[in-house]
DNA sequence: TTGAAAGCGCTAACAG
DNA sequence: CTGTTAGCGCTTTCAA
C-alpha cells in the first residue's frame, strides 16, 4: 500500500457518499439548512461531525467569491499601539465567524501595495490600519476590494478614526491648567495622517489658550526617536513637551532623566496612544487613550456591513479619545517664569 | 451600462485570449517557463504584466495543494515578546515569496485547536509559537499539516527552541557572583513548556552554586501577574528574584518601588525575554535575550524544507540565549546577611 | 512545443 | 425537498 502521507482530508463528497445523498444536499444542509428535510439534515450533520468534515474555504470562495477571511494590515506589530487594535479586531471578527489574517508591513511604504494585492485575493475585505501610502495609491487599493481604513481617512472611503485633534487639544488645556505657558511639540513621521491631526489640535488649543508653541521637528515614532529629540527640547525654552506618541515621550523622558532633568519637576512630558507601558513606568505617563476595542469592533462591523450591501455605503466614524492624566505632567513643581 | 462594481479581476484565460494561445500555455509560461517557446513566453509575460494579471492563489492551491501561505499562531500579540518573532518570521517568509497569516489565540487554550484547523486549510505549513495546548492535542494538530514548533518541543516534531535552562542558569550564576545566597523564583503559566525549562535551569544552577531557592508560585505572564507576586516575595527571605519573564519582573519591580523597596538596593530582580521595555526603564532590567531573528529564520527555513521533502525529516534546533546584565541586579548595595 | 480535456472541492442554477 | 449539470480559476495529464 502506498506510503501513509498526510491524512487525506474528508471532502463534502465523502459525507454525501456516507449519507447516501448527493453532494448538493450536503452543501445545502451546511449552508442553507432550512432548505433540507429536517431528518436528512440531521443525519448529514451528525455524519459530517463524525467524519471530521471541514469545508475547504478556498474552494468555497472560488465560487461564492467569499472566503470567510478578513485581511488586516498594520505598519508595525512591535509598536505597542497596534497589538491592542489587532486583538480587538480579531475578537470581533471571530464572533461573526470570520478569520483574520494579519500582515505587518514593517513600516515599509513601498511594501504596502504589493502585500495588499496578495492579501486581497484571499480575503473578503480589508482593514488597513494607519496605512502610510500616498492617497492615490491608497485609493487604488481600496477600489479593488471592500476596505475600511483605521486611523486614516480618505474621501469616499469608509473609515474609523480617532479624534486625534481633540485629544491633543485636551492635553494642551490640561497643561495650561497646570500653569505651563511655553509648550514644545515633537512630531512623528512625515507622512503620518494622525500626526498631522495631532499637530493641528496642539496648534489650535495653544492659540486659544494663548500659549507659546515650539514645534520641535519630526522624529521616528519610536523610543529612539524620543531620545534623539533631547537636544531640540533642551534648546527650546519650554516647560512642557507633547510628543507624537508614547514611545517618543518615553524615550524623551528617559533621555531627560539621564541628564538628571526631573520629569515633571523641571519639565512635563505627555504622549499619545496610552500604550500599556505608559502605566508601567515611573513617573507614569500622561497621555491620550484610544478606545481600541470600540474602534476595532466598529471597523469590523463596518466592513461586514459592506460585504452584505451591493453598493457599499461610505461611513466615516470618529471615535473620541480620552485624556489620561498621570504623573509625568504634574503636579507642577516650580515652573520657571523667566 | 450595468453599474460599475468591483473591477473584475483579469484571469489566466483573459491573458490566453489576448495572446492567442490556450490557457494551458499561459499557465506553463508562468510556472514552468522552460517548457514554453522563448518567444511565446515573452509575449505572454509582457501581456500578463500589461493586463495586470495576478494569479488566484486559492484556485491554484485547489489543484496543487499549495497556497503559498504560511500560518503563524501566537498566544498573545500584546505580549511584547511575540511581535519580534512574528516580524522575523514574516521577513524571512517573504524572501521566499511566502505570505504569512498571523492569528492570535488570546491565550485561550481552548481556542487553539479550532483556530489551527481553520488556518491549516489555507496554508501550506504551520508555525506554532509557544502553543499552550496539551501534548496529545498538539500532536494531532501537527499530524494534519506540516508544522514547526517554536518555543516548544514535542517528540518527533520539528521545532526551534531557546536554551531556556541555560539562560536561567546563567542568570543564577550572575546573581551568585553578586553575592546573593537566597533566590526567589516566580513562575509563569501552569502549562508553559518554557516555564518548566526555566525553572529547571534555576534549580540546577542554585544546587550547583549552593544557593537557597524559594519557589514562589505561579502567576500570569503579565505586568499584573508581577505586581500580584509582591506579597509572596516580601514574605520570603530572598535578596534576589528571578521572574518567569520580563513583564512579570517589571510588574514586581513596580510593586516593590511602590512600597519604597529599592531595586536593586534591597532586592534584585531579573526577567527573561529581553523585551524592548527592559532597556527603556530605570533601573533597566537584567534579563536573558532570545535571538528572535535567528529563531524566526530557522523556523521558516525548517518549514520550507519540510514542504519540499516528501517524508518530513524531523529536526529540533536549539538556539542559545544570552545574558543581558543591566541595572536591576547590581551592583549589590548592602546584601543583608541575616 | 502546444492544445484539449479533466478535475481540485465546492455551490448555484435548473429540473424533477 | 432533492439530484443533475455546470463551472469558479487554475494545473496537469494526454495526445497531437
Amino acid at each position: 500500500m502506498p506510503g501513509g502521507g498526510e491524512a487525506m482530508a474528508v471532502t463534502l463528497r465523502d459525507v454525501a457518499l456516507a449519507a447516501g445523498v448527493s453532494p448538493s444536499t450536503v452543501s445545502r444542509a451546511l449552508t442553507v439548512p432550512e432548505k433540507v428535510d429536517e431528518r436528512t439534515r440531521e443525519r448529514i450533520l451528525t455524519l459530517a461531525a463524525e467524519l471530521g468534515y471541514r469545508p475547504n474555504r478556498a474552494a468555497r470562495g472560488l465560487i461564492t467569491g467569499r472566503t470567510g477571511n478578513l485581511g488586516l494590515l498594520v505598519p508595525d506589530l512591535a509598536n505597542p499601539f497596534f497589538p491592542g487594535l489587532v486583538k480587538a479586531i480579531q475578537a470581533r471578527a471571530l464572533e461573526s465567524d470570520y478569520q483574520v489574517f494579519v500582515v505587518d508591513t514593517d513600516e515599509d511604504v513601498a511594501l504596502e501595495p504589493e502585500l495588499i494585492r496578495q492579501l486581497a485575493k484571499q480575503v473578503d475585505g480589508l482593514l488597513l490600519c494607519s496605512p502610510r501610502m500616498r492617497p492615490a495609491t491608497l485609493r487604488e487599493a481600496t477600489e479593488a476590494t471592500p476596505t475600511v481604513l483605521v486611523n486614516r481617512a480618505l474621501a469616499r472611503v469608509s473609515s474609523v478614526t480617532f479624534e486625534n485633534g481633540e485629544g491633543t487639544s485636551a492635553l494642551i488645556r490640561h497643561l495650561a491648567g497646570l500653569g505651563h505657558r511655553r509648550i514644545g511639540f515633537v512630531g512623528g513621521p512625515a507622512g503620518s495622517w494622525s500626526g498631522a491631526q495631532r499637530l493641528r489640535g496642539v496648534r489650535t488649543a495653544c492659540a486659544t489658550a494663548g500659549l507659546l508653541l515650539h514645534e520641535l521637528g519630526q522624529v521616528a515614532p519610536t523610543f529612539e526617536g524620543g531620545t534623539s529629540a533631547l537636544e531640540l527640547v533642551l534648546r527650546a525654552p519650554v516647560t512642557a513637551v507633547v510628543a507624537y506618541n508614547d514611545l517618543v515621550a518615553i524615550g524623551l523622558s528617559q533621555a531627560l532623566a539621564e541628564r538628571s532633568i526631573e520629569v515633571p519637576g523641571r519639565i512635563s512630558v505627555a504622549g499619545f496612544d496610552d500604550i500599556p507601558m505608559a502605566g508601567m513606568i515611573r513617573p507614569s505617563l500622561t497621555t491620550v487613550a484610544m478606545p481600541l476595542a470600540r474602534a476595532g469592533s466598529a471597523a469590523v462591523d463596518l466592513l461586514l456591513r459592506h460585504l452584505g450591501e451591493p453598493e457599499p455605503r461610505v461611513r466615516q466614524i470618529q471615535v473620541p479619545t480620552a485624556l489620561r492624566v498621570r504623573g509625568s505632567t504634574g503636579p507642577s513643581l516650580g515652573l520657571d517664569e523667566s
